[in-house]
RNA sequence: GGAGAGAUGGCCGAGUAGGUCGAAGGCGGUCGCCUGCUAAGCGACUAUACGGACUAAAAUCCGUAUCGAGGGUUCGAAUCCCUCUCUCUCCGCCA
């Protein structure tokens, strides 16, 4: 969430962003609030200054053996009074809540301005798209002639927007989790982390996911306050709520495996077919809480680390930004990764990188100590796929299938597919 | 699931017949003094948020709130009552 102070000075730069955004919030309503709950809060302060006055004097009173009658049934009064008065405070507070929690961030400077994903700029580009001398076919055919991908019976046992993975299938997935959790630790330096697949209300918010995204989320019904995880990010950034770090300890890099839970609501007849988007699915994300100064470098760093994925694995691919239309909600600026899918023809999103500056940690309260003694500030914190396990399989399964239908493992993969270098029927 | 114990500041730890308690004491930390250096010693300081005054902005000052969370009783609650959450111990169940 943003600063309210901020808000309130500089309401035109607010506005301008939502404009560029493409998005709406009552800011005049927002302002109004403000200014509605600052009155009342001195009103009320004034009252309360007053009541804890006078009760230490009943108190000083009633040991003198003094009466006090008459200030005990004039406070009762102050003290009525007060009740009221923190109750309309509370609720207008709960309101200006409620419209902080829909305003979405503030697009960095650098961030182009547009409409939607088609006024996105591409940055960088790695290697060209994969040629073929015969005609490829799609991963979910490579899957099921292989017998690596049944979507038929997960159909089944589920239901549609799930997978299950077969034999090599099965193992390329998994050496995919285990590759890219070896490369971000030993090299990249960031730290193992195994979080719940399951948080709770606070987590969900902090990170941004609700209140505004709540049927996006899956939910668990037996208890009213717990939810799937839709990405590692929220329990890994949530890690560090409410918590003041030394400034020693940054910037904190982590990387998480989990597996993603996502209802796609409002994304029915999208990539139907495939593994392109299930309600679950695995994915090794990268988070980093970084001090002010350092977190726009820090957003190339982590999109390099997420980059080299894919050039070890040599699968082609090319990195956007985000223009501010197509902006996540929380987000200050994002690339996005999109490796080349042949059965699609064009490249398509494997990996988000953002810069969500001090706007999650804001909602989530992760400060650190810029100097001894001195006043916390707001981590800025970022997080990047590094990559969606899924895309990736379906990418190596499209671009390195052989005309004789076979896949071949790329080289890196190898030591942790026991050796395998190719999937044959 | 059953029975019991507990949750206080960065940490440890006082504080329950309600009344200058934001909270004793200790540790840790910061600054100053002392010292040839180190150790020890002495002194001061040692939370956060919000609102206000002042300011170019800070610093500073004033006020309010915060003793797991929320609600209640009361002129007044860390202290009493209710609800919830979490932690610990024992029993049961279980991968």
């Amino acid at each position: 969430m943003l600063d309210i102070k901020y808000i309130r000075q500089n309401p035109e730069k607010v506005k301008e962003a939502l404009e560029n955004r493409g998005a709406t919030a009552d800011l005049d309503k927002f302002l109004k609030l403000d200014e509605e709950r600052r009155n009342l809060l001195f009103e009320v302060e004034k009252l309360k200054s007053q009541r804890n006055q006078e009760s230490e004097e009943i108190a000083r009173k009633k040991k003198m053996g003094e009466p006090a009658d008459e200030q005990i049934a004039r406070m009762k009064e102050v003290s009525q009074k007060i009740k009221e008065m923190d109750e309309r405070i509370s609720q207008t507070e709960a309101e200006l809540q409620n419209l902080l929690l829909t305003i979405p961030n503030i697009p960095d400077d650098s961030v182009p301005i547009g409409k939607c994903d088609r006024d996105n700029a591409e940055v960088r580009r790695w290697r060209e798209p994969t040629k073929f001398d015969f005609t490829p076919k799609p991963h979910w055919e490579i899957g099921a002639d292989l017998d690596i991908l049944d979507f038929e019976r997960a159909g089944k046992i589920t239901g549609s927007r799930f997978a299950v993975y077969k034999g090599a299938g099965a193992r390329l997935e998994r050496a995919l989790v285990n590759f890219m959790l070896d490369l971000h630790t030993e090299k990249h330096g960031y730290k193992e982390i195994f979080p719940p697949f399951i948080v709770n209300r606070d987590s969900m918010t902090g990170t941004g996911q609700l209140p505004k995204f709540e049927e996006d989320a899956f939910k668990l019904y037996n208890n009213t306050d717990y939810f799937l995880i839709p990405t590692a990010e929220v329990p890994v950034t949530n890690l560090h709520r409410n918590e003041i770090l030394p400034k020693e300890a940054l910037p904190i890099y982590y990387v998480a495996y989990s597996g993603c839970f996502r209802a796609e609501a409002g994304s029915a007849g999208r990539d139907t077919r495939g593994l392109i988007r299930q309600h679950q699915f695995n994915k090794v994300e990268l988070v980093k809480f970084t001090d002010q100064e350092s977190s726009m470098e820090e957003l190339e760093k982590l999109t390099a680390d997420a980059e080299e994925v894919l050039k070890l694995l040599e699968l082609p691919y090319r990195v956007v930004v985000l223009c501010t239309g197509d902006l996540g909600f929380s987000s200050a600026k994002t690339y996005d990764i999109e490796v080349w899918m042949p059965s699609y023809n064009r490249y398509v999103e494997i990996s988000s990188c953002s810069n969500f500056k001090d706007y999650q940690a804001r909602r989530a309260k992760i400060q650190y100590r810029p100097e001894k003694g001195a006043k916390p500030m707001y981590v800025h914190t970022l997080n990047g796929s590094g990559l969606a396990v899924g895309r990736t399989t379906a990418a190596i399964l499209e671009n390195y299938q052989q005309a004789d239908g076979s896949v071949v493992i790329p080289e890196v993969l190898r030591k942790y597919m026991g050796g395998m270098s190719k999937i044959s029927v």
